[in-house]
RNA sequence: CGCGGGAUGGAGCAGUCCGGUAGCUCGUCAGGCUCAUAACCUGAAGGUCGUAGGUUCAAAUCCUACUCCCGCAA
């Protein structure tokens, strides 16, 4: 199956989420020799908090690989064990553990990244969803050599992919499909790809997301409410409540053009945002309003807005948040 | 044993506490009306009420076990 019989490396992986996990397989497929995988330790996760491994894990066990599921790399033991490994280079794809300098040094070409966004924009944990809140038109994937600071290092090969209208799930499993090629194109080739030094001036950072950030904030306007919802789709799901219930909206169009009192006439009280202002659950926003498509109950599947209202009545003048 | 909601014709729900003919909105099909329609009128088809047991003259409804879906939390 060897086409252009790359030289075989001696690697490790680090990862834990699922966007590392087309990286792990094509690297395996590739025909590198993977001494060891690293991944954050099973959580006790979902339902009946039951210990679970994470899909990097999963994944390297199918695989038969050999994982290691250190809570840290910062003694001196983990440490050792990991340069005893020998290795060509090690593969980082959203690990989630600092990697000190020691480990950073340990293999002979480093350790490489896959990182989600186009550096030095996006540095740190959420760059899909905050290349999308931000309305970014475009994205990608860079790998990187890494260094001591939080995705600082040298670029070695980048890919840009347009944002359009994807999901944050759609787009963080296209790149982790593009990332998983791209890293093993680089090892083919690395002198092909010299690297690149970052511009720290035009660095942003992707601070981690919070549930609160969830919130949908109809104040803002049409079209930043619908990048929220984007953007936290298919986790941890843009929401609002309404009578003590919770309902996530999972997609939304705008609404073109609603009569906007702010700008009309006097006296007319303003509609506030959050209002709903008919019987189809169109809401008003800070301006322009939006109306759900795909939309969840909480303790209900989701379901299609003209499934979810022959069931459920909002009415016409509701107020949500 | 983390907390909680749910499973009822194709879709979304009511009915469950207080057992006694399976109901609503919509869809589908047929007919009518109409220049016409996702409109309106009339009619029809379509359900082992998640599964398995139990109690009872009688269970969607009460009891027991189980399966699946989902929200919170992590």
């Amino acid at each position: 199956m060897t086409t252009l019989s790359p030289e075989k490396l001696r690697l490790a992986f680090m990862g834990t989420p699922d966007f590392a996990v087309p990286a792990l397989r094509a690297l395996h497929a590739a025909g590198h020799e993977i001494v060891a995988v690293y991944s954050q330790p099973p959580r006790r996760a979902g339902r009946g908090k039951k210990l679970t491994p994470s899909p990097v894990q999963q994944a390297a066990e199918e695989l038969g690989l050999t994982v290691r599921v250190p809570t840290s790399l910062k003694d001196e033991e983990t440490q050792a064990e990991f340069a005893a490994l020998d290795l060509d280079a090690a593969i980082v794809a959203a690990y989630g553990l600092i990697l000190p300098q020691a480990i950073l040094d340990a293999p002979r070409m480093g350790c490489l990244n896959i990182h989600g966004s186009l550096l030095p924009r996006w540095r740190g944990a959420a760059p899909v969803q905050r290349a999308i809140l931000a309305g970014d038109e475009q994205t990608g994937i860079t790998i990187m050599q890494m260094e001591r600071g939080l995705d600082t290092g040298p670029m070695l090969l980048k890919s840009t992919t347009e944002v359009g209208t994807k999901t944050a799930g759609e787009l963080t499993d296209e790149l982790a499909q593009t990332g998983a090629e791209m890293m093993v194109q680089y090892l083919a080739i690395p002198r092909d790809h010299p690297p690149e030094i970052q511009d720290d001036a035009m660095a942003t950072y992707a601070k981690k997301i919070t549930k609160e950030e969830a919130r949908i904030d109809f104040a803002q306007p049409a079209e930043q409410v619908v990048r929220q919802i984007r953007a936290f789709n298919p986790v941890p799901g843009a929401f609002f409540e309404y009578d003590g219930e919770r309902y996530r909206i999972h997609s939304a169009i705008i609404h073109g053009a609603p009569p906007h009192p702010r700008d009309s006439e006097d006296i007319s009280p303003d509609v506030e945002p959050g209002t709903v202002i008919n019987d189809k659950l169109t809401i008003i926003c800070g301006t322009g309003a939006i109306t759900p498509a795909l939309i969840q109950k909480a303790g209900k599947p989701k379901m299609a807005l003209a499934d979810f209202l022959r069931g459920t009545t909002i009415p016409e003048g509701a107020k949500l948040g």
